[in-house]
DNA sequence: CATTTTACTTTGGTCGGCCAAGTAATGAGG
DNA sequence: CCTCATTACTTGGCCGACCAAAGTAAAATG
């Protein structure tokens, strides 16, 4: 008896005859991987500083360009509208951020990061850095250009397809090395 | 481009005097950036066939597989398990997948995909296609070869990383060709 | 056989992220 | 002056994804 293993497909299971390796494929999935294990790393760093993953990078750039319009804000980091709104809420209420209406355009709001949170910001360098080093380990200078250049491609092609599919303006980014 | 600086900075702005360009440096945005395109990408293919992004992944993992333990498929997909649980939970409601109990080990359950759900194989193929196509327009083989394999490093790197810090572990999904 | 440890899954909570609608103020025409 | 489109932001809903903790059942150990 002993039931050993899984039944074999009863019901619908084989729908299609295909062995197996469907899915190592596509870069597509290599690239989710490695993005969700960049976020996990990234969480893992950031935790002491009492951030979440995504946080920091709205951070930056309001360290980078001191009180800016929420608007330039959503343009810049390239998110979603309410996807920020409910980050600098958060951010707010966490005390590392401050939003006063602006006086030109009262539907308008600067945002602007709080003396508070200055003390952060070498602290989310050394972060960065570290994750960083962690994401890189293991591929040389020209290995680490070459997959910047091909992720450079990558993102213009996928900014060219989603933008060709009604969402906003992508910010082609940069070259550089 | 990009709108020149609205106000300057006025109450806290300044901690680092630090002038710009602190966000394009690392890779890591890069794959945040190309991860995020990528998922939008990936909901509009699959809007049409009414699933989720990511839920993709699953059905692809089943239809490959048949019938297995759910806890087989945790480690397959290397995802949280409470993620697969709640994913579940939504496509069986939605009559992709069905469980039972697994006779062998009264803990465990069984999944499999449903019949109705074996029509959406191929167009998911189509999609997954299309999308591949989206990504990695303008690369040419040589430069698709060399990301994967760039992506395969980075994805090893971070895992040894990830499990360093206490999580569990990752598959080194090495499949060179 | 009782107890502890391990494995499988679920629940609860929080966040990032999207979309779709809704509100409020600005600005362009009639 | 009043209407209408546009801009700027918010709200609600939903899903993916994490973590932490709980609950249950099997296995290991005494």
């Amino acid at each position: 008896m002993t039931a050993e293993s899984v039944q074999e497909p009863h019901a619908a299971a084989q729908c299609a005859a295909v062995p197996g390796a469907v899915l190592d494929g596509p870069v597509s999935h290599a690239i989710s991987r490695v993005a969700r294990l960049h976020r996990i790393a990234a969480g893992r760093v950031l935790r002491d500083l009492g951030l979440h993953p995504g946080q920091e990078f709205l951070m930056m750039h309001l360290w980078d360009s001191g009180a800016v319009r929420q608007s330039e804000l959503i343009k810049a980091v390239g998110l979603d509208p309410s996807t920020v709104t409910k980050m600098l809420q958060r951010l707010e209420q966490s005390g590392h951020v401050r939003r006063r209406p602006d006086p030109a355009d009262r539907r308008a709001s600067l945002v602007e990061a709080t003396d508070a949170s200055c003390g952060l910001l070498v602290e989310v360098r050394r972060a960065w850095g570290e994750l960083e080093r962690q994401t890189l380990d293991g591929l040389d200078a020209a290995e680490r250009a070459e997959l910047t250049r091909l992720l450079g491609k990558v993102e213009s092609a996928l900014c060219t397809e989603v933008i060709r599919g009604g969402a906003a303006e992508c910010d082609a980014a940069g070259t550089a090395e």
